[in-house]
DNA sequence: AACAAAAAGTGTAAAACATACGATTAAATA
DNA sequence: TATTTAATCGTATGTTTTACACTTTTTGTT
């Protein structure tokens, strides 16, 4: 057994925590759950656990996703370890904080008293503990960095969308405006982005043209830029 | 104690590979170690070890770096965790990996000897174990992206250095020529890039004018842009 | 029937930036 | 003084990014 090679050195738990992207009303927004324990009892922490024996680090932060939200296929990422001595006061934990981003329609509302979990603006966050703000905003910024070179944005809005919901998007996410002719332009100048016959008449009288996102044609022309 | 909470929970060897980059002879280089244990006796390993109960990741990183190396002052940034279940066969173990830059005039070749290291050429690279190609590949992307937005480089050359020398270690790492011009160009615009009145002889019986960078000034600029 | 309202849709000119490209200069050595 | 070696230098062209404002479509109201 070659375990024994290791016997002498140090144990710790490792945990998982998933920071959950989700966009409505033109507002990022990001799922938080209530501690149940103290210190900080009730206060809102991301969404976390532990890791297991026969899980790899993204199969558990997959699992903690898929309990708390009831969705089995959400966009998952790793962003980097948190390891300081006494960044939880329960004992020493090193965590590996991911962010995942989902599709609010297709999150139901049960869940959140299923896991007394809420929803939070990230412009009106709320005091975090621990490491947990730092996470944060490592999180916005990969989320920030990765939108402008990748689709990742998209999973975020529901398979049909409008260039009005996208650009809000991209709005809510970099926090500025973004120019509207300069942002269609650019969008509808990639081929995979197309457009629809389909209008959506919720948000104005005149209509907008609804557009989808084409996955293997984007991964193919990916893959002949390589 | 609170550690109670969380007594149920499985435990895990914790440990951090460093991924260490060098320049030299206009090649990008890594230095790894050999193995001294089965399996794999003798082949080649980034530089790893076990994260102990007084310090943090980042510390343990940077001690055996520090170790390894004999250098205190080197550049060091977290790159990802790796937790495969059966990546280490020696047992379950989490590593943080790590990437590192150093100068290497200020590295001391006894240190190769002392711990049976060995610097490879990234093109020239040898078979890896375990999850350390991937590691390897990270790193290199890694330090690729941030170069062109971030003066890490420079931490792989001595303070002075001419822009022959910073040309070639941008086309070692980016694996292309570069259009001296051009290069020269974008970065003498660079305020923060420093001619001094030094010329270095020892390429050219014309002599090349040495530069410096003026870290302060670099983060004055950058504060300046947020 | 005309009009007001509300969001969708559209083009162009100027500026900034990136690229491609080859001749001249300075100094040491033969 | 001729040769060698690397360092230094500028311009024209293409590409990308930015700034900017009016028209279209439809529905509901008068």
């Amino acid at each position: 057994m070659a375990i024994k090679y290791y016997a002498e050195e140090p144990m710790y738990h490792v945990a998982v925590d998933c920071i959950i992207f989700g966009f409505e009303q033109g507002r990022l927004q990001t799922l938080f759950q209530h501690r149940t324990i103290e210190p900080f009892n009730g206060e809102l922490t991301p969404m976390g656990g532990f890791v297991q024996k026969n899980e790899t680090l993204d199969e558990a932060a997959h699992r903690v996703l898929t309990e708390r939200t009831g969705l089995e296929e959400i966009f998952l990422e790793q962003l980097q370890a948190f390891g300081d001595i006494n960044r939880d006061p329960g004992g020493r934990v090193i965590s590996i904080a991911y962010y995942a981003l989902l599709n609010k329609e297709q999150y139901n509302d049960k869940q959140l008293d299923k896991f007394n979990c809420k929803w939070v603006d990230v412009n009106d966050m709320p005091t975090l503990h621990f490491d947990h703000m730092k996470m944060m905003r490592k999180a916005i910024i990969r989320l920030q960095d990765k939108i402008s070179y990748t689709p990742i944005a998209l999973k975020l809005l529901p398979p049909e969308f409008t260039m009005s919901q996208l650009q809000k998007l991209y709005e809510a996410i970099l926090n500025e405006p973004q120019d509207k002719r300069n942002f269609r332009k650019k969008v509808c100048d990639m081929p995979y982005f197309v457009k629809t016959d389909k209008v959506d008449k919720s948000t104005s009288k005149r209509g907008a043209a609804i557009y989808t996102f084409d996955y293997a044609k984007y991964q193919k022309l990916k893959d002949y830029h390589l």
